[in-house]
DNA sequence: TTGACTTTACCGTCCGGACGGTACAGTAAA
DNA sequence: TTTACTGTACCGTCCGGACGGTAAAGTCAA
């Protein structure tokens, strides 16, 4: 039971996540993420009993990775009028900054088997709802939403299409349309 | 030769898309491809040498189909202000209606192989240069491609976050946004 | 129009290797 | 003594791909 140093469950999962990216999913063997973990293969079987297990944990570990975030960040800001949306983008803007190499391991999951992915599938359902239902303009929200999945799923498939700058100019643009206190969109009076 | 059914090599490329979609990537096996298809083994690897050729037919499909349809949307556009932005958003909505499951064939050939999707990223990125240039905000530019981008992951990883309804308000509210006479955004005459 | 040959479009079988998973004996720390 | 592994050996299955064969369609000279 490691506390301070990484876990050997997060070392697992984190290899098998930089094993995907590296060769594709369909090549994440157990052998090789034994390996990178730096344990051996019966060791990895110990954490994680069968290859499902790990992959399970890989898309769990994301979701709840990404909600933690998500409410430190609405916690902030007390429901105001576009604050899901608000908590999403600074989400987005922070783990784009720190650049973490994880999400491809998700991607290991849904082609091993695309059950996999319900869970995310779930989450992000309830929360497009509660940005649709916190949000001024629904549709809005919904591009919002769309925009920052594109962002990610450009991640998710180690895409370069947008550039450094042209990603912090989205993020940004984003944060405009979703400010605090806009002049064009005088439908509330968004104190604070 | 066929000439007006479906080719050997579209109804390979189909069942392989739409196996990988049942399955997950990784289960995508040319025993299974060929007998969806209907034919032998022997006969797949008649037409597609290797499964790697396979799946690089996959993407390069993709990407050409969707560079018709663009170009296409594009010609009844002339190059004026916005037309680049509005011709994807045209042909995001065409092949929404008419639900092609294909995409899905895209992720089995990155997961064999993420290099795979190299087509894809220069393509995009040549694309979104067009949409920038040709755009009066090349942050809302930004903001359209990946809300569009969005759209598209949802589909390739089967995801129903959106219901049909959601969709089609994002689409038009995308439209409204690039609208060729847009009272908001005075800045260009824009006329036709 | 017929026979000889070539090409196209497959079929069916087989093999080597990779991979998931099991089994089990050992070990070092707590 | 339990926990958390290491290390090795192995099994069964699946899969990619090679290969030999073949039936039908097309080509072309006589």
């Amino acid at each position: 039971m490691r506390a301070a140093t990484l876990t050997t469950k997060d070392k697992i999962l984190q290899a098998a996540a930089e094993i995907a990216m590296e060769v594709g999913p369909v090549h994440l063997s157990l052998d090789a993420v034994a390996r990178r973990a730096g344990l051996s293969k019966g060791g990895l079987l110990y954490t994680f009993p069968t290859k499902a297990k790990l992959l399970e944990a890989l898309v769990e570990h994301h979701v709840a990775e990404f909600d933690e975030s998500l409410r430190m960040q609405e916690a902030r800001r007390n429901h105001k009028v576009n604050s899901v949306v608000q908590a999403c983008i600074e989400v987005y803007r922070a783990e784009f900054v720190l650049n973490e190499p994880e999400p491809s391991g998700i991607l290991a999951a849904i082609a091993n088997d695309p059950s996999f992915i319900d869970p995310i599938r779930r989450y992000n359902k309830q929360l497009l709802d509660r940005m649709k239902e916190n949000s001024e303009d629904p549709t809005m929200a919904l591009i919002a939403f769309l925009t920052i999945e594109g962002l990610r799923s450009l991640k998710l498939l180690d895409m370069d299409t947008l550039t450094h700058e042209d990603q912090i100019a989205a993020i940004d643009g984003l944060r405009q349309l979703f400010a605090p206190c806009d002049p064009d969109k005088p439908s509330q009076p968004a104190g604070g």
